[in-house]
DNA sequence: GACGCTAAAACCG
DNA sequence: CGGTTTTAGCGTC
């Protein structure tokens, strides 16, 4: 069910370039709001899979945020590896070199 | 109405 | 100094 908060996320995320990875904050900050919290819940149910990369978007410390952290299931480790090979290694559920990829 | 999700600050040893 | 934990608020279903 895509709002227009969602949409709005959505397009920031499609604004991502490949290889660079972004903060729910930063997202938050940068449409005019400061609901990060909202946009994790708005990313987890990512209606636009492979166009929307909510696997770009990460929490402020470089850790890999709601989406594919914690359970480590089988999607989601094919999202990592997806990121590898953008440039975007993850190690331990975290971004190597994130504020160097930080957009 | 309830739930999930993140960020920030403060505290301790 | 570092690491960790708790609180608070936003939006969606």
């Amino acid at each position: 069910m895509p709002t227009d908060f969602e949409n709005m996320v959505y397009d920031l995320l499609r604004n991502v370039p490949e290889g660079k990875v972004t903060t729910y904050k930063r997202l938050a900050e940068r449409m005019g709001t400061k609901a990060y919290r909202a946009i994790g819940s708005a990313l987890a149910r990512n209606p636009y899979a492979p166009e929307v990369p909510c696997h770009r978007v990460v929490s402020s410390n470089g850790k890999i945020g709601g989406f594919m952290g914690k359970k480590s299931g089988p999607t989601i480790l094919k999202k990592q590896n997806l990121l590898k090979d953008e440039g975007v290694e993850v190690k331990d559920g975290k971004i190597v070199g994130f504020k160097s990829k930080l957009v």
